[in-house]
DNA sequence: CCGACAATGTTAATGCCTCTAACATTGTCG
DNA sequence: CGACAATGTTAGAGGCATTAACATTGTCGG
């Protein structure tokens, strides 16, 4: 079984030790700051011992996607409505979203980059599941003006949009009070565009 | 003056044509592909000479999305309205900020990356101008629903979210024909979201 | 129970990169 | 025209990714 470190040579469980010394470090340092190497001497083993559970650097980045993709969706799913209000939600979820972002930059960035990864992986677009359910409520409830697809394309685009230039350091975004400036971003978009007023 | 070369000792215009070597590296490799090291092989002179120019590599980065910039700021400046439509130009510049970003996405990615890039730098926002212009004319004409500021930013979020997630290769926006898709996307939200339908 | 093999680490070596230091060549301006 | 600034060059010090060859353990079939 995968157990603690035994006999100091074979380390017990160095895949997630890996991935957790990475977490780390691109949140401490960036993506550039990461390297095989540090994140090597962070998790007490040699500089090749990485490529016995990964093929190279971006096969751990994209590891680390997998968890920063997973904590998304947990924070997605955690939002609660304040009064049962579909539309108060979406624009919650949302929220979490660009905070998630504004909070782990590094983190949200590499999540993001799919450079080197393989296109048919599925793991994104399920943590954004809950998004589509929600929506989809709305329009069980005639409520969309538009498709549901293209509901969730607008809103998704959307928000991810602000939090792409908000950690990107475009002034309008990042200055001012963060957290009322998106929801007057957002809110707009929702009544209005993607659902009727 | 800044002229040709001549001794073949000093280069002449080194600044420039390492940008050049930038661009067309960054182009062919994407971002981590490209390296100082290379940009100096490809203007021919050693791999010491890019320092002279540039402090380090990010610098010759921000150089290169200077241009980028430029280039973005040009591509929305040319477009045009087809019949005098403020809404349907908005549309336009839209989709021209999109399509930058699909043809040259490294070169984008890089645009919009301000880390290591002076906070107090302007040039970004000011490729944007004109988008302002356009919403300015079309709160002139009272048909926001929402403040020009706000409205500024709902639409470059939005165009920049569905540009960043197309290049990221999100199933749902790189997958169809794209620039039917993203006026699907962006058409509600200009007309219900920002402006009156 | 035990030895072979797979799994997982280690050391050593290659090659590329960034950046600095010390030195060379030119251009220009007083 | 000669000194200085600008701009290049070579050499060299670290850092990192990746691979090859070798070492140590775990485990499973006989």
């Amino acid at each position: 079984m995968a157990a603690m470190a035994k006999s100091s040579y074979h380390h017990g469980a160095l895949e997630s030790a890996l991935i957790d010394a990475a977490l780390v470090l691109i949140e401490e340092e960036g993506v550039d700051g990461f390297s095989l190497a540090a994140a090597s001497r962070r998790a007490g083993v040699s500089v090749a011992a990485p490529y016995r559970h990964f093929a190279n650097r971006r096969e751990l980045l994209n590891a680390v996607a997998q968890r920063g993709f997973a904590e998304l969706g947990e924070r997605l799913r955690a939002v609660r409505a304040d009064g049962g209000d579909e539309v108060g939600l979406l624009l919650e979820q949302g929220l979490a979203y660009v905070r998630f972002a504004v909070e782990k930059p590094a983190l949200f960035r590499v999540v993001f980059d799919s450079r080197g990864r393989d296109p048919q992986s599925t793991v994104g677009p399920a943590a954004l599941a809950v998004l589509g359910e929600t929506l989809g409520r709305l329009e069980a409830a005639g409520r969309l003006r538009v498709s549901l697809d293209t509901a969730m394309r607008l809103c998704w685009a959307t928000v991810h949009g602000v939090a792409m230039l908000t950690i990107d350091g475009m002034r309008t975004f990042a200055e001012e009070d963060s957290e009322t400036l998106r929801r007057h971003i957002l809110s707009p978009m929702l009544a209005g565009g993607v659902v009727r007023p």
